[in-house]
DNA sequence: CTGAAAGCGCTTACAG
DNA sequence: CTGAAAGCGCTTACAG
């Protein structure tokens, strides 16, 4: 059927080892002459090696697993596209799969990917999930967690750094003269997520530490009145229409906050798509922050104010970490960038 | 190292093909006494078959490979989404690869995908792509298309019908009331861009056909007046900053059209960002649809009317495509969603 | 219903 | 520098 390493090797007049050390290079040098004859012999039989039969050979598939939490949030799928593109530099292929947000799909996906003799595995994890990285281990695949991993898990994660990035988008707001600033979190205080809502709280309830970015060290900080109210905590579903949906609500309520942090750009692209729906302006009756800060919150109604997470950064030490483990800390800062609907109006 | 077929027919006292067609049920029966012995042989051992292994003898790998033309675009990325939520109800594993528009990358993610030993190959391609597709003949893989082919391609191509719903997104318009109906394409007239740019002029040139939509047939169509201006094409690359871009340009020059029918939704959300920059009016100074309508269209802001591709069905047929082929022709129906950027308020 | 054995297309010691 | 051969972990005729 399709042409073999053994076709080759006949066709040059050698044997299959030969063939097999001048089409990778090695292990073993062959001689100039012999590797030109099976060059030739490749070329005329259109030989395309089979990388099936390498991988059960050499213990080694050249595939990596990569299994997104949900693939149509944009900060997974900005995530995953990073991934996959710094596989490829690596020359590496990706399996690919959405957990779609259920736990045992997940699961399956790792357990499938595993069958499949994959030499690593990039999870990108939302809240909920098993420690599904235990099952690699078990098979001594190469696993890596990015954004989020289980509590009990002992696999590497690749997260931003979400405590200093909440912070400063609180010292911003507060430098556009916010004392009460909202935030809307998920459904509930897992995960990532839960630690955004955690540093806005302390941010809002004791004394501010100091600005986190140099640029704006000059801002005056707004001293919080005594009768500040409590921070305001909303909850909504990680999904655009339950974001639209509470601006409906709110609205209807009269319980508008005037500036709100949104842990998510799902739910901030939400958001802003109920406040058009309704009529609300931001940022003038209503000032946000996101906190991922995905491309497409560039490009967003008005433009996202956001603190972004280094994507490709994260991608690219997450794979990093799969061939070279290490035990190095890694936690990048999320820079804030300040766009329209905070209340900036950028140049340019 | 890991545990084999053989070590499970060791433990249950039987042969490894007894082992296999109870791992497979089939394809010879096996004795409910040795099966059990087996099962619990397998369980015992927790064996996992190795599915490169299987792959290499049965000469099917289960997996299929998807090339994305641009995973960034929410069109592109949308189907993709869809066919691997399709391959998975099928069993078969995604092997994910992002040609990020170059020609180059998509080639040589075929070749990767075929020396992988694909079952299939889903090509969601743009324009000007080699035909990809002819590779994978030589190799006896089954291919299809998704979106647009290759001239000369006779793989099979799942399509929208591209033609029908840009003439409904003109009727729409003019039932608004307007009568300078621009369009914006692409950087040239290659692939359904192309289409949709020429069903767009020949609806504003010749006499409209009947409406598509049925619940439309009693509105009216206007006249066009005898002075009309001959149609305004617009272009831009297909990028939301490429978009964003021309809006500012066409303010600055005056050139700004009244209606505008916008050949992608990547370029629609650059349209409405820009627009929203400048603080142009959407709808009331520029009513415009989208002919995606993917997921996010419902979430802009405004939400965009759009004729929405019905990606699922697009998906589920291109997949089906690739095991069952079939001569029969499918040209599924977008149809078209008003929201409120054409200047429809919509209930709900 | 079950077992012994060949073979998928490679890589890799091993011997020369 | 090169070749003969074993073996990766399965599936599948073939024989019994």
């Amino acid at each position: 059927m399709a042409v073999t390493l053994a076709d080759v090797a006949r066709r040059a007049g050698t044997s299959t080892a030969v063939v097999s050390y001048v089409m990778n290079n090695g292990p073993r040098p062959v001689a100039a002459a012999t590797r030109d004859r099976v060059l030739a012999a490749a070329a005329e039989l259109d030989y395309r090696p089979n990388r099936i039969a390498r991988a059960l050979r050499a213990r080694t598939s050249g595939v990596v697993g990569l299994v997104l939490a949900g693939a149509s949030n944009p900060y997974y799928a900005a995530l995953g596209r990073h991934i996959e593109q710094e596989l490829e530099t690596r020359g590496k292929l990706t399996l690919f799969g959405n957990a779609a947000f259920a736990p045992d799909r997940q699961q399956q996906l790792i357990e499938r990917f595993l069958a499949a003799q994959v030499d690593g595995l990039v999870i990108v994890s939302a809240d909920g999930g098993h420690d599904v990285a235990a099952r690699a281990a078990a098979a001594k695949v190469p696993a890596v967690y990015v954004h989020h991993r289980p509590a009990e898990a002992r696999t590497p994660l690749v997260a931003a750094d979400n405590a200093t990035a909440v912070r400063s988008a609180v010292e911003h707001l507060r430098r556009h003269g916010h004392q009460h600033i909202a935030f809307l979190a998920g459904p509930d205080d897992a995960g990532p997520v839960g630690e955004r809502r955690r540093a806005w709280h302390e941010a809002l309830t004791s004394r501010p530490g100091p600005a986190p970015d140099a640029a704006d060290e000059q801002a005056p900080v707004l001293l919080r009145s005594a009768d500040e109210q409590a921070p305001v905590l909303l909850r909504c579903d990680y999904s655009r229409a339950s974001a639209a949906a509470l601006v409906h609500r709110l609205a209807a309520e009269d319980r508008l906050p005037r500036a709100l942090i949104i842990a998510t750009d799902e739910q901030a692209i939400g958001i802003l798509a109920g406040a058009s729906a309704i009529g609300l302006r931001i940022p003038e009756q209503l000032a946000v922050i996101s906190l991922d800060g995905t491309p497409e919150s560039a490009y967003t109604a008005p433009a996202l104010s956001a603190t972004r997470q280094p994507l490709e950064a994260m991608a690219h030490h997450a794979v990093n970490l799969l061939f070279v483990p290490t035990a190095e800390p890694f936690l990048p800062h999320a820079p804030l960038i300040p766009r329209r609907s905070c209340g900036c109006v950028p140049t340019g």
